[in-house]
DNA sequence: ATGAAAGCGCTAACAA
DNA sequence: TTGTTAGCGCTTTCAT
């Protein structure tokens, strides 16, 4: 691509600024960036002419000579086929609104599917970004890693799970608090054996969700013995095994590591001809939309996204002023969404969905 | 934010890498902008410098020069409760990839929610972006009579519906045709009475793919009196739509201008007793999340996204490097997924939606 | 085919 | 309090 268009061309300089309020360029540059140590009538005869001219900054030329991009790096993995991850879009949303706050942006980029470390480095070195976020901490071992060993500023949204000795500033949002929640819910309305349906054994946050729905199960003093089950994240995968809980004919509460698996439980209830809050109920994870629009309605557990991206945005701060981070990191707490799956009288799903 | 963290100091610069190779900066630059110029093994001798070092150019620095920043501006609307523009994040994911193949990278800006012109002045006047990408020019034509008036390129996805001396770019899929594929679909599958629920008149784009669903019904030779329904795009509006619509008897297909509408036609028909496939069909719109994930599987019209994004970069470049393009729009056909709400032996949904 | 000089727009350091 | 000088790292003349 050819760089002919100028489209700066037509936009003021300092300079221009300078020469219409009759003074230096620095002493423009001050009014943008030191204004208290301008005479009042000066800062005001500058911040006229700026606002006259309509003057931004340049930010190459401003970036060159501070170093800072005010750019924040995040990896955004392509679109898979099937694979949606709503909740990660819903978190680049709020992370984009509250980083605008501080005149900050985000800049999206891709690496290579099979190369979890690709595009990182090339932003580094082309100064690019400020620091990055990273958003998968149970995959992202490498990713942290490599980050850390050239010294390059970033943000977990996410624990360190495998890394005892991580020192990077993170956020998370308590899972096993999450689990906990739900299980207590199904316990409240009335169901006993209550079953966990979670992901593989090799999923940390999925053992961590787990261990809340089992501290609850303790709490209650109910037996767990072959109530937890650990499957695929996929729809069908979680029908079939709520089949299996069911054909037991005791198991009537279901807490799930993800809508999609709650979803799948729901599925199961509709082929069988059992009514969701009523015969059985049903909590998913992750509040997606999948939740709002599922019938009729599901019971999830909401992840504090917004909360989320202005802890982020608050630790990307410190980490490039070089302030300690003190505590490093920040465990979020999660809500219940009460729908139909559980509680037949809560309100019907409305929501719009485009 | 105090700019104290220097990452750039560590890093290579052209000067260090034309000492290494024993050259001037200037055929440095030259061996990455211009290598015919240099001789053989020069060039040679260059390269393996600038591999050695793990030189990248930087970026602030040949944007200054170059007034190129290689970057595409794009508003990311934040997140409003209930409200998930699934469709367009999806539609993200495939841009970022794309355009990373032309290393060019997206950066997402907010804007202040009751301004929709916010943002884009600033990223201009700081000469941060080459060009934008506007997504939704059914509420957007204040952006492009913006962007049109200060110069700067863009283009768009979506057709300019309501500005007839528009003179940009634009890519978008055929809804009509949707719509019509839809249709079609139902009709082979054995409906006859197939309605139609659609947005509001004013919808431009709810207006079109009711065209489609029109001209499909009327080249089967079927009335449509009463079976053309307009709400607003919530599950729950649809789903007393649909009651209305089965109450009387006769119809049995549902093409729909969203997933969210044919979702709460699910809904209805699950309240009836009536098994989606078999007793009725029902289509909707976008192939979201939502249609793979429902009971029992959602028929639904799918955009081609992919190649949106591939489109929006050849014009993009176009554009940018002030080449005429002809035509200014791009139509693309959209697909049909065909799922158990209209076909019982199609196959499960299985999909992983984390 | 390669090198020297100039300057993009800004701000840090210093001088007045 | 304001102005001057220098230079961030790159590319674009233009000279060699």
């Amino acid at each position: 691509m050819s760089p002919t268009r100028r489209l700066t061309d037509q936009y003021p300089t300092l300079a221009t600024v300078a020469e219409r309020a009759g003074v230096s360029r620095q002493t423009v540059s001050n009014a943008l960036n030191n204004p208290e140590l301008l005479r009042e009538d000066t800062l005001e005869r500058v911040q006229a002419a700026i606002a006259e001219l309509g003057y931004t900054p340049n930010r190459a030329a401003r970036q060159l000579r501070t170093r800072a991009s005010h750019m924040i790096g995040l990896r955004f993995e392509p679109a898979q086929e099937g694979t949606s991850n709503a909740l990660m879009d819903r978190f680049v949303h709020t992370l984009v609104e509250t980083m605008a706050k501080t005149g900050h942006h985000v800049l999206l980029f891709s690496g290579a599917v099979d190369d979890p470390l690709d595009g990182y480095d090339d932003l580094l070195r082309a100064t690019a970004v400020d620091a990055f976020v990273i958003t998968d901490t149970y995959a992202g071992t490498a990713e942290t890693e490599l980050l850390r060993r050239v010294g390059a500023p970033f943000v977990t949204f996410g624990r360190p799970w495998d890394d005892p000795d991580a020192a990077h500033p993170w956020v998370d949002v308590d899972g096993a608090r999450g689990a906990c929640l739900a299980t207590e819910h199904l316990l409240s309305v009335g169901h006993r054996r209550v079953a966990w349906l979670g992901w593989e054994e090799t999923s940390r946050i999925g053992e961590d969700r787990r261990s809340g729905w089992r501290r609850a199960m303790d709490d209650a003093g109910i037996d767990t013995a072959r109530l937890g089950i650990r499957t695929t994240d996929n729809v069908d995968a979680a029908r079939m095994e709520a089949h299996k809980l069911l054909d037991d004919g005791t198991v009537t509460g279901f807490a799930c590591a993800s809508d999609t698996l709650a979803i799948g439980v729901l599925h199961a209830l509709h082929e069988r001809g059992l009514r969701p809050g009523v015969d059985a109920g049903v909590v998913g994870f992750d509040d997606s939309l999948g939740a709002h629009v599922s019938w009729p309605g599901l019971t999830s557990v909401r992840q504090p996204l917004e909360q989320v991206a202005v802890e982020i945005v608050g630790l990307l701060h410190a980490v490039l002023s070089l302030k300690p981070v003190e505590p490093l990191g920040r465990l979020l707490e999660p809500t219940l969404v009460v729908r139909r799956s559980t509680v037949p009288e809560a309100p019907r799903p409305g929501t719009r969905a485009r």
